[in-house]
DNA sequence: CATTATAGTTAGCATAAGCTAACTTGTCAA
DNA sequence: TTGACAAGTTAGCTTATGCTAACTATAATG
């Protein structure tokens, strides 16, 4: 099985909580996302069948190698989008919560893109 | 019930193939959109329910004033993120795929805000 | 008129992903 | 040691949305 929209989310916030904090539990993924412990747990399971996400024996999660890779990717993708819509003119929060809906869906191609228009010609972001 | 994702894909459809043809059935929905029928009668009957469909005695289906405008709406998105995807460098196909995936989940905010970048500094799409 | 093809519907299955209720487990303090 | 709280899991419900199989209804054809 391959992941999705909502497995991505799981990831990048354990990406995300991992850089603030060395020790995520489920209660903290669960907490920042607004889902419940048990929406939680299943989808850790999912995420460790996967061998995207692994717990050590104190339950606390770490992402593994190719988790981080995949949680890296679409991290970079919302940040890119946010860069780009903001470059647009749109309120920085905005920015924010379009990104975050669409950077499951951005193929590399389209990524590549953007990532190059930002290296040619800069930006203010 | 608000549609979604899905529901938006069939309207888009339905919107698509009224501006070639004046009949549009289930059948031809089905075959575009690569689902089976019994997917599109459901889908269809949902639409119905939410008024942005209708049938006529003959089975053609027609958008609503409601569902037209919404139709528009997501169809309207997808041009435009075509549009900026391929003014990035994107080829037409993939930014076609992108943008469909993408049309759903884009916010007036920022679509206006795309809209208007196109307004100011023109195009070569 | 009977057969066949086309279109649509109904019934029921599967998966994904949220939820609550209730259970387990582990730690910590009285 | 016991009682309570916190974290995690299990069981089972719900909704959305795809599917197939099988039925119905209509239209066209020999």
């Amino acid at each position: 099985m391959t992941i999705r929209e909502s497995g991505e989310m799981y990831l990048e916030t354990i990406y995300i909580l991992s850089q603030k904090s060395s020790s995520v539990r489920g209660i903290d993924v669960g907490e920042y996302m607004g889902f419940s412990k048990p929406s939680v747990s299943r989808a850790l399971g999912l995420l460790k069948k996967d061998g995207l996400v692994v717990t050590d024996g104190q339950g606390f999660i770490k992402l593994t190698e190719t988790g981080e890779e995949r949680a890296q990717r679409i991290y970079e993708r919302h940040q890119l989008l946010s860069l780009l819509f903001t470059n647009l003119g749109v309120d920085a929060e905005t920015a924010a919560e379009d990104a975050c809906r669409i950077e499951h869906y951005l193929s590399d191609k389209t990524f590549d893109a953007i990532k190059r228009h930002f290296e040619q010609y800069g930006h203010r972001g």
